[in-house]
RNA sequence: UCCUCUGUAGCUCAGCGGUAGAGCGGGUGGCUGUUAACCACUAGGUCGUUGGUUCGAACCCAACCGGAGGAGCCA
């Protein structure tokens, strides 16, 4: 257990800085007789002796609860006004709590209010609407539940980066802005650069050509696969389509490892290890928050997040995955035809009713999926896969790239691509090419798996959709 | 882009054709250690906007604006 005292000396070396996170103050394990700690007010009860304030410093979920006598010297120029939303300071003793709920408090010796907050201050104890939350983004992150969401996706960012790093891949920074109209995998946000209220198009355009924010790292990757073997990229990514569910953003983080010398079963191998690495880093390092999700969010989230850690993935071909929807007997809005892809309401049979846990499907229809894609030997299906979960739908898509020369060209043709326009991506195959896979996980569905929050727009600090890009 | 729901106090909501309400939050006072503390008093509103129907509209109708859910597409 730390030691709050030790633990002051470490954070002591920013200079001048004395305060000991709550975090700290919460796991002592014995009293302490003096140490700073410094956040917010959550909510302070007064009596005619005392107030108990409890103070929220955003380093864990649990407020500390800090007694105030009545007889503190300034008490009522700094205690009496603290309201909810406030910022104090307050140096004090940790001492056991004489009261039920909470293990240790602060018997305060000075109290300073920062910072007062107006009556109106919006976010209360309760009874918060999620749209309302929405509305006042600069200030949900002080709510127990925007607290717990942030911290877990800095720590699911952490460990993302910890998984591959630990594997020896090189992270790379494919580039925000692309000239490459590619792939299809969306709409897309053009960038252009102004002289005064007038766009620069045609011969004025900054880079001399049309561009775009990207909406995928992926071949950008494959050219430093094909180089450094293993790489993964980890970015922001762009979508202008005009979606309005909640799964979708137009601003979004996006994974996207790319393995040279590498098949699509070990590609699989790879999506699944890694989403048991999160959600086990998840389990061990975000305990208490998970357990405000599992208790206010979606009961039984822990024990699904368990099972997704101990138990093996399902794996079915598509031509398999479309037998067990016929045959389920069961209705759906659209029918399951071979040749078509799988709707959200198939996805989510196959993962919550018929395998009832993470589900892996492989080997499209080539038809249904980009020019990129490896053509499997029965030449109708292509080397692709599907990751799916229960509660979100598909979180990983990947697949194992077309690494034959002429096969490639003839993809491209086949989807009116021209190739003048990916020479670069086409020399891959022309100078020393290996097979190669890749996938790309999309981040905030990740931490919507993770969490359960319903949307993606409470799992991204200020989200951007359609109509919508405040803050 | 299509379909459905929704907009009343700082927040959560009730009111559904006849004088705008409650709880929480704010303020004031009280209270023997509270835990969404409790008790009393009090301030606080262009009922999303515009137009229409009506003697009379928060309520009925239309358009617009905002929010949500679902579909498609995807991550």
């Amino acid at each position: 257990m730390p030691n709050p005292v030790e633990n002051r000396e470490a954070v002591s070396i920013l200079p001048g800085m004395t305060r000991t996170p709550i975090r700290e103050v919460l796991q002592s394990d014995a009293p302490e007789p003096e140490i700073l700690i410094e956040g917010w007010v959550r909510t302070k009860r007064d009596s005619k002796a005392f107030s108990f304030i409890e103070v929220n410093d955003g380093s864990c979920l649990t407020n500390l609860q800090i007694v105030a006598d009545a007889t503190l010297e300034g008490y009522h120029d700094s205690v009496i006004p603290l309201t909810t939303g406030a910022s104090v300071s307050v140096r004090g003793k940790v001492v056991e709590s004489q009261g039920k709920g909470q293990k240790w408090e602060m018997q305060a010796i000075t109290v300073t209010m920062l910072g007062s907050a107006e009556g109106d201050f919006p976010l209360q104890k309760k009874g918060h609407s999620m749209e309302f939350l929405r509305s006042i983004a600069h200030l949900r992150p002080r709510s127990n539940l925007f607290g717990a969401v942030f911290r877990v996706r800095s720590r699911m960012a952490y460990a993302i980066h910890q998984f591959f790093q630990d594997r020896g891949f090189v992270y790379v920074h494919t580039p925000v802005i692309t000239a490459s109209d590619c792939e299809g995998a969306g709409e897309m946000f053009r960038v252009v650069t102004m002289d005064g209220e007038e766009i620069r198009l045609g011969d004025e355009e900054f880079f001399g050509k049309p561009s775009y924010l990207t909406v995928s790292g992926q071949l950008e990757g494959e050219t430093f696969a094909c180089a450094l073997s293993n790489i993964y990229t980890f970015g922001p990514t762009f979508r202008a389509e005009n979606s309005h569910t909640s799964r979708h953003a137009s601003e979004f983080w996006m994974i996207e490892p790319e393995i040279a010398f590498c098949d699509l079963m070990a590609d699989m191998d790879l999506a699944e290890a890694m989403i048991k690495h999160l959600v086990t880093d998840a389990l061990e390092s975000c305990r208490e928050d998970l357990g405000f999700f599992d208790q206010f969010v979606d009961k039984g989230l822990i024990s699904r997040l368990e099972s997704v850690r101990d138990r093996a993935f399902e794996r079915v071909s598509y031509t398999e995955a479309v037998r067990i929807l016929e045959e389920s007997g069961a209705k759906f809005e659209f029918p399951v035809e071979y040749g078509h892809n799988l709707q959200s309401e198939h996805e989510r049979y196959l993962t919550e009713t018929h395998f009832k846990c993470p589900t892996t499907v492989y080997n499209y229809p080539k038809e249904i999926k980009p020019f990129y894609m490896r053509i499997n030997d029965d030449e109708k299906t292509v080397a692709a896969m599907d990751l799916l979960v229960p509660g979100i739908g598909e979180i990983v898509g990947g697949s194992q790239r077309e690494e034959r020369l002429e096969i490639l060209r003839a993809n491209m043709k086949a989807h009116d691509l021209d190739e003048a326009d990916y020479s670069w991506y086409v020399d891959l195959r022309r100078y020393g090419s290996v097979p190669h896979a890749g996938f790309g996980l999309g981040f905030e569905r990740l931490l919507m798996f993770i969490t359960g929050v319903a949307n993606i727009r409470d799992v991204i600090p200020f989200p951007r959709t359609p109509g919508s890009a405040e803050f």
